[in-house]
DNA sequence: TATACTGTGTATGTTATATATGTACAGTAT
DNA sequence: ATACTGTACATATATAACATACACAGTATA
């Protein structure tokens, strides 16, 4: 597991750490089953609180990516390739449409939003 | 001038307001000189406090988008269509580029997003 | 010309919510 | 018993949003 903290963005420290461990699962860099390190662990390493991390594996929880065993730790859940494809789009989808109204109030047409696109890719 | 308040996201009210006016002038929806109505006006208008329009002002003042004469007004700020044409590259940018890291982490291709925003547009 | 009035933006102080924290508690394995 | 897990509580800090009172510019009018 890899979890890196440049705070560049106003983005919520638990935000940042829920979306690097979705994607590593969605990816299959983090495999089914696997224990996932302690949130103490993880916290002490980051330099982050222990309850920023609990937040991020409870977010990680609801949205069916672990699955927790109290007092044994937090292992990630069973998904299809399927269903992980699903979350990634899903989760791409999301992050974009959110940008997509700024460029239409901006009159910029899809050609134009795909030539940015090519430039900072 | 237009505004409409749709706060699905969490998106700040200040920041909204302030999104609205500067994809209005970048467009050139709102002409050089025109004078923005009172911020009591429009906090009246979409029943939000004086404070908050005040703060969205106050951004558009520090991005040049406007300047203000204190006792008489706000009025927007002459731009030629060059630097407008850079604000609204500049602004699509920022906001594209805030996503395309989530993008090569679920290891999206650029065949892949440019799929996606034709979906989604 | 002085004064009062109405418009503008500005500054002060308050409240609610979200982010992030430390520390003490409870379950499970060895 | 001990050393790990995750959990719950109370708390500080920052930010968003608010109501209200203030200061300045222009204009009418006595």
């Amino acid at each position: 597991m890899n979890i890196i903290i440049t705070n560049n963005t106003n983005q919520p420290l638990y935000e940042i750490v829920y979306e690097q461990i979705t994607t590593q699962i969605i990816t299959g860099k983090l495999p089914a089953q696997f224990c996932l390190p302690s949130i103490r662990g993880v916290a002490l390493e980051l330099s982050i609180s222990v309850i920023t991390i609990k937040k991020a594996w409870e977010m990680l929880e609801r949205q069916g990516f672990i699955y927790t065993i109290a007092g044994k730790g937090c292992y990630v859940a069973t998904l299809t390739a399927d269903e992980r494809n699903n979350k990634r789009i899903e989760l791409a989808t999301a992050k974009i449409s959110s940008s997509i109204g700024l460029m239409k109030s901006l009159e910029l047409s899809k050609a134009d939003i795909i030539s940015i696109i090519k430039d900072i890719y």
